[in-house]
DNA sequence: CTTGACCTTCCAGTAACTGGAGGCCTTACT
DNA sequence: AGTAAGGCCTCCAGTTACTGGAAGGTCAAG
């Protein structure tokens, strides 16, 4: 399989396959073309990429995921701690996001909008302490 | 005023506010030593940088927010058109990273956690669609 | 034999810093 | 006078995860 193909089916950039490459993560063979040839087990690496991407984890940690997929003995309390932890980032993402959400609106809101220079917005950004 | 006491005041790292030297949102003076001596003003516009960062506007933002802070003559509409869209941003980016949660949340619940290799979370990123 | 769609590599750029090396300046203490 | 600590300087490189583009080889169709 060219790397085109592999790039529809897996839903991923070809550029990022490449990448991909480069950083180790698939190792597709050559044909004699130089052109890059796939094997169903890379594109299931690269599917798997591409999912667990989408779900926020970094590279470094789809490398271990990927890491304990192709262990059959790995215990499933490895993968679940790293998803453990990658939760605890997201949820402390949104959270941090919805402070700002609720100071911006709150912004917004007081901001007449109109042509005339005066703008709580600025006001608060200059002076308010936030910490 | 020295590059460490401005550091203090504004809550920004002395490397970050090199740094704003750098792309030119700051351009504080010199002492004859060649150490940067800050105007009351400059340490404005950094402690305004601060705050407008710890709200998530880009650089550019907050430039251009520096910009309108610093024209009398600004129609605060311009102001508003800023916060609203990066607001925007903000409440998009919350809402993904709640899909992930999600879905997080129930893998990680799913996952026995222990030492065998069978694993929902590990199965999921194999198999699911996902979009 | 040429056109277009593939594929290749390599270089550079993105955002917003951060770390570190190597070295000067200042101040205080012995 | 010497020295040690701490602050300051510049410059270079690295971070994350790609993305864009240039220059050029390959392949199938007409």
């Amino acid at each position: 399989m060219n790397i085109g193909e592999v790039s529809k089916r897996a839903g991923l950039p070809k550029k990022t396959i490449r990448y991909y490459e480069d950083i180790g993560l698939v190792t597709p063979l050559r044909d004699t073309n130089g052109y890059r040839s796939f094997r169903d087990s890379d594109m299931h690496k690269l599917a798997f990429m591409g999912r667990s991407r989408a779900l926020g984890f970094t590279i470094e940690d789809c490398r271990n995921l990927l890491a304990l997929w192709d262990d059959q003995d790995r215990a499933s309390a490895d993968v679940r701690t790293i998803a453990k932890e990658h939760l605890a980032q997201i949820e402390s993402k949104i959270v941090d996001l919805q402070a700002i959400q609720e100071t911006l609106t709150l912004l917004v809101k007081e901001c007449a909008g109109d042509d005339r220079p005066d703008c709580p917005i600025l006001k608060t950004l200059e002076q308010f302490p936030m910490k």
